[in-house]
DNA sequence: TAGGTTAGTTATAACTTACTAACTAAAGAG
DNA sequence: CTCTTTAGTTAGTAAGTTATAACTAACCTA
């Protein structure tokens, strides 16, 4: 019976994207260091010589998450606001649809409550897209694409309850439908709305 | 040591209305027998002689939430579409304030991964609500209130995912806004787009 | 007011789960 | 080839969690 050991590193990482993609299966909630070491072949105490505490492998999770999905730079686009907005917003559910733990992870309150610097990597993200999104809104009504009485804060809350509600439909419905073309279509419906 | 004995009828309800306020506290997947047991001023298995197993408390959580949730009947108004929609997501945003687990629950995997029949109960509920709305924009579009390029149930869908987006976000930000308030001004701002 | 009904109790079983201790063997460097 | 490092193992613990069994006393009614 000849084992096969993987380095630290490679299995820390095969751990991480195994616990994305059990969370996004079953839950966050519901997943055991157990589940995670079935569906990686290692025993379940394994797991703790890579990770300190059922804590770390949340962080880990989130930074991983994080890092995947902020990269896209708002500034630096000489597109009209409103055709931006709409090719975030793509980005962004696709970013969703490839990982769909995301938005089990995002609102799950066990992790929410046990892990608080989880829950505020998460949160200052949040804030960051926002702020984008609303930059955004500030040109295209200082450009007169967007209605002159729209607020830019409302305008980017809207878009990112639009990207949560329609996301946690998709998650809810068992992922039924294209999230993409989905989402991008009422998307452009509440953003035509904003036109001048 | 005078012990109170309620009524069963009586000992269930005030379970069942722990239980929600519980969960909002503290999120339906930490909540335990033992919370709800200390919270009624109960002994842990004097909780099963209510109910026969966890499940069965949240099935019955589930069916106040909904019955509570669904007394509005759509058709029976003389308002105008665009007003009827506004006071129904009014409506159901304070029924979300009055009642912040209703988010937690509605959204928790646990509970649908434990408990299909409530997770069916509630994908009705959702689908009754949805189709309600799609109605009144059909009339809306058909009054000319609304745009005539407009689809009923993108209409709709977009209500839904606002409203659950937005009452995700006072949840996650430890409702630090008035969800009533705010999401009305939100579904203002789209209704808005969608007229004439 | 006696006596049955039932809402409570304590004790505990059975199981799950995160995590530790002590040992083992695969990999890699000299 | 040997020796050190380290990724893995098995065995076990402590705490928590749902649920059951057996008993007790409060409440209601004849």
């Amino acid at each position: 019976m000849t084992r096969t050991r993987k380095k630290a590193e490679d299995r820390k990482r095969e751990i991480v994207l195994t616990a994305i993609r059990l969370a996004g299966e079953m839950g966050p909630d519901r997943l055991t260091t157990q589940h995670i070491a079935d569906a990686v072949g290692l025993s379940q105490p394994a797991i703790f010589r890579h990770f300190a505490s059922k804590s770390d492998i949340w962080l880990a999770v989130g930074e991983f998450i994080v890092s995947s999905l902020s990269q896209e730079d708002i500034e630096t686009s000489n597109q009209n606001p409103a055709d931006r907005i709409l090719e975030l917003v793509g980005d962004h559910f696709n970013s969703i649809a490839r990982t769909p733990a995301i938005p089990a992870i995002l609102f799950s309150r066990e992790l929410h409550a046990d892990n608080e610097p989880l829950r505020q990597h998460f949160e200052k993200v949040m804030e960051i897209r926002r702020n984008g999104f609303a930059t955004l809104f500030t040109q295209g009504i200082k450009q007169k694409t967007f209605k002159q009485g729209l607020n830019a804060q409302d305008g980017a809350a809207l878009v990112l309850a639009i990207i949560q509600g329609t996301a946690m439909r998709w998650s809810l419905e068992n992922q039924a439908f294209d999230l993409r073309i989905e989402g991008t279509r009422l998307m452009e419906i509440t953003i035509a709305g904003f036109k001048t």
